[in-house]
DNA sequence: CTGTTAGCGCCTTCAT
DNA sequence: ATGAAGGCGCTAACAG
């Protein structure tokens, strides 16, 4: 077996209790009594045995981290930018991945993070009350990334407003006939960007006098195959819309690669706004709103840490979003008209 | 605090022992006391503290995955698999997101999976001979994604035939100037793909009896923009190219977009072909070679919970690939006037 | 089939 | 500034 507590003790010359102490910084302890500890332990190889000291005092320096669909674009940034804060914690990241309802309803019924994690950080899903319950029986700090829970620390953006300015967008541009490609509300695993991103759509129309028209919106389901489906679906309409808002980028590539392949042209038969400014969006030319993705991982990450460290209350957090206009979006064609008698 | 192995052996009229062997289903439990135990432990909604158990027993239920790039699709794939694999089994997943050769550095000398998990699977990397050594050093089962390593358990595709196979069916079509779009061999990360899919691209055309041109070949980093880079280069040659072998899907992806921008038709006067089988080849009719991505991870992953549970010795597992034609592989031009010709 | 009893390796008072 | 000693909550012989 490895070198134990004891043997670094042995050979630094001191006790048990000192060489912990040394090892971890403690205050208290002669300068160079810690210089030899910390040579004895680095001559041994030494670590110390972290459920040894999890079992002791109590704490994990783990952190528990639920994703709905690990292989998603958007969880995947997250997740990337959370692992970094927390390694550089010195922290543990424990993994799970919900992947379908049945694997979302095990995960909060056996609770598998308990007496394992000293803290959760949950992304992107609408808790039911059950839920919410659930995470805060485990008496922890508990993190959420997209919705807002009193009792939690939330980090996210404010999708409602955002969704409306990226509608706004098509509307200052001349468009009326304005498409939804978006989530299914309905959807079991109940995301919270579908409602958020449907209402702000809603709301922009709403108040730009415009009545909401159920037939132009359509289900994507996140995915671009989805996407390209629901394009389909919205340029079968007797008067197909001038311009469409997609609830994420990889819902508008597919818009886009329908509208071409029916002939049409983007933007200038149909205008398409997409949302997240995915990696690949820059290249597809597509006009969207940017969040700052890595960005809300990592602070919600890191509030946590603070919270454990300094005890600090739940906290929320909304980041601003930034609409990026790019090629995917020029004025409506009746607007060119419009402009050029003088209107 | 919430209960204690104790706590239920008093409700159960039981020793802690038998609570022990009763929770955890060993053998030489009668029936009856089994159910007050575990009847018990449920009104007291008990759950063993796992690091006291790990602590007692030696094993920790856990597994290290590291991945070198979590936000890239063929990793989050394969870690979703892995998940699935683990928590299916009860075991825990703790994620090590490498991200650049500083974080690599970092894990292969700090190690900081030590003393806390059973196995270690890593993805993708081309390991050092220092980087084997010291996961060696862990005394522990390690597999490894994509790569062969004596002593380490592997899972893999047998990379160079299968490029190999994409090269040749773009020979069978009648091209004879085919260029490859791969990764950095000298990249400090360090991955699998790059040399072994150069090497079946340079074998196949060899085997044509075809000279290899080292300016067909360009880098494309396994990025989109990076394959449309590499692209835009290709065909600024004087001859350029009827064909191209993209190493990755996505950097086909870019290929075809930078083709196609130059006013050139995918397949007519450049075919593609890709290697992943990614989510929307399907999508863009991207002919390509299909790996089994989540398989392998599972695979892997399965193998080291058998090798946890029944010490069996390292395997290798070599899976099948499958060449998938699509739309955009046609005969080169050339091939169509000798048909015509009736050659 | 069940209970008793050492540890597992560290942290944390409490002394000194 | 350092040491001694009692847990932390469980597992794993060993008895019986």
């Amino acid at each position: 077996m490895s070198a134990s507590i004891e043997d670094v003790a042995k050979r630094a010359g001191v006790s048990i209790a000192t060489v912990s102490r040394s090892l971890r910084g403690l205050p208290d302890v002669a300068a160079s009594t810690r210089d030899r500890v910390v040579t004895a332990a680095r001559e041994l190889d030494y670590v110390a045995s972290p459920f040894a000291a999890r079992l002791a005092s109590g704490r994990s320096s783990t952190l528990g981290v639920v994703v709905p669909f690990i292989n998603r674009w958007f969880f995947a940034e997250v997740l990337g930018a959370v692992e970094t804060v927390l390694s550089a914690a010195g922290y543990d990241l424990l993994l799970h991945n919900l992947g379908d309802s049945d694997g979302r309803e095990r995960f909060f019924s056996m609770l598998p993070v308990r007496k394992r994690v000293d803290a959760v950080l949950v992304v992107s899903l609408a808790l039911s009350d059950y839920e919410v319950e659930a995470l805060s029986s485990l008496e922890l700090p508990v993190g959420v990334l997209g919705v807002k829970h009193p009792g939690l620390f939330s980090v996210r953006i404010d999708d409602v407003a955002a969704a409306r300015s990226a509608v706004r967008h098509l509307l200052s541009l001349g468009h009326r006939r304005i498409a939804l490609i978006g989530g299914d509300t309905d959807d079991p695993m109940r995301f919270t960007p579908p409602h958020h991103r449907g209402t702000g759509y809603r709301d922009a129309l709403t108040d730009a006098g415009i009545d909401v028209d159920p037939a132009l919106e359509g289900l994507g389901y996140f995915t671009v195959a989805g996407g390209e489906a629901a394009m389909l679906q919205l340029l079968a309409l007797d008067e197909r819309p001038t311009a469409v808002f997609a609830e994420s980028d990889e819902m508008a590539y597919g818009a886009m690669r329908t509208i071409r392949r029916a002939g049409l042209r983007v933007p200038y038969d149909i205008a398409v706004v997409g949302f997240d400014d995915h990696a690949t969006a820059g290249l597809l030319d597509l006009s969207t709103v940017r969040q700052p993705v890595a960005e809300q991982g990592a602070l919600l990450a890191r509030g946590l840490l603070a919270s454990l460290a300094h005890d600090t209350e739940p906290s929320d957090l909304v980041l601003d979003t930034e609409l990026v206009v790019r090629g995917s979006t020029v004025p409506a064609a009746s607007v060119y008209a419009q402009v050029g008698s003088g209107d």
